[in-house]
DNA sequence: ACATTCAATATTGGATCCAAAAAAGGATAT
DNA sequence: ATATCCTTTTTTGGATCCAATATTGAATGT
């Protein structure tokens, strides 16, 4: 098959397992069967073990020793501390990125933006990090970027169950013009602050929606 | 139930292989060999390879594919970012964590810092790292905490090499004192701004060193 | 009818086997 | 002497095999 990976199905399972589990297209708790994966996806079971030990480093995936793998519950107290993290590390984050932000950057954002605006509810997630990994990206800190797609990951299997209900990206817009507005004026401060608000505004809105959505 | 051997090797095996690793058992860059270990732990190598995935997603382990693997090398210019990222990861739990704060846990953390002063230096690593647990664990966010000790798995790599030379210790003592004080008011900004304190200098420190002792 | 026990089945975890890739070593030519 | 090619060895990656554990379901007894 793919020649480009040879020699790494394991990564490969992984990164697909992981698409299929952020998208929803795996229900929260569902068995992940060994043999079943390695069938669908042409390999056998051992890759599959493998990329399903990283999965569950990575929080997405259960693994109860001699009963097998599931897909990691959602647990709708867990978004209050997801979105503690992000606030943490984005503002990090962006805060490193400030100084290093070339026009060329901030313009390639701006039109990931539009994309955003222009794009359909089931791309939203996609380009949302989009938008935001390409600001952070100038910061330079590859693990503290790495950390950051984690949690972007494990909040995204949240956010799809309610992006439709709260209109949510509509007043993700509005933010993101105003933080990109102070990044063009290098406004630390007021980037920072309206990062802040921005994850924090969202973590709550999808919390509390969960919370009674759920109940 | 016999919880401790059966049914799930390979996290025995990450976990022995990750505390050779962050004791600097194995030397940065060497060579992880799958029948080697496999053979030195009494396994297979399966339980070997799975362990690996796991360490590598860590950030402990370097995985090459169809080369095999080798202990993550050691770059005095990541510490600054592991640092970087201690900071916000770790002040977050303690500003969560304080208003949850019983005297007994602070006692506990106490008790654990007087082990660390009178502990020796080859114990310093592991004590360190429970004091400060104990104080994070108060704010019950399991993902968090999951995070803080793997940054701090990460650093105590690069530690090890410098505690001598740096009498890192001696500063520590202190510094631990003054944030148990502030603990113990539930003084949050002044436990706040200690910790920050405590975390940044010593980073600082220790990528100073690592650099003008590696050049 | 219901709970319990025990056999049958399914599934995981670990060991072994085999092929492919890389590394090591040695012969040859310049 | 050195570089290059080719063979041999080593090591990884993937598939298969087997044992141990968990689950299912049926039979039995109350």
């Amino acid at each position: 098959m793919d020649r480009s990976g040879s020699g790494d199905q394991a990564r490969q399972v992984a990164r697909k397992l992981r698409e299929m589990i952020i998208a929803g297209r795996y229900a929260p708790g569902e068995p992940l069967r060994q043999d079943v994966i390695a069938e669908q996806l042409g390999t056998s079971r051992m890759p599959v073990r493998e990329a399903l030990r990283v999965l569950e480093t990575e929080g997405l995936v259960l693994l109860v020793p001699n009963k097998g793998a599931s897909v990691a519950p959602l647990d709708p107290r867990e978004v209050g501390e997801i979105y503690e993290m992000r606030v943490a590390a984005e503002t990090l984050a962006l805060r490193l990125a400030i100084p290093e932000l070339s026009n060329a950057r901030i313009d390639r954002a701006a039109r990931l933006q539009e994309s955003v605006e222009a794009g359909d509810l089931a791309a939203f997630g996609r380009l949302n990090k989009a938008f935001h990994m390409t600001l952070y990206e100038a910061c330079g800190r590859p693990r503290l970027l790495a950390h950051v797609a984690g949690l972007n990951d494990l909040s995204d299997r949240y956010l799809r169950l309610a992006i439709r209900a709260l209109d949510y990206d509509k007043r993700s817009n509005d933010e993101h013009r105003a933080l990109l507005d102070a990044c063009r004026r290098r406004d630390k401060p007021a980037a920072l602050n309206l990062l802040e608000q921005h994850i924090t505004v969202a973590g709550q809105a999808l919390q509390d929606w969960l919370e009674t959505a759920c109940s």
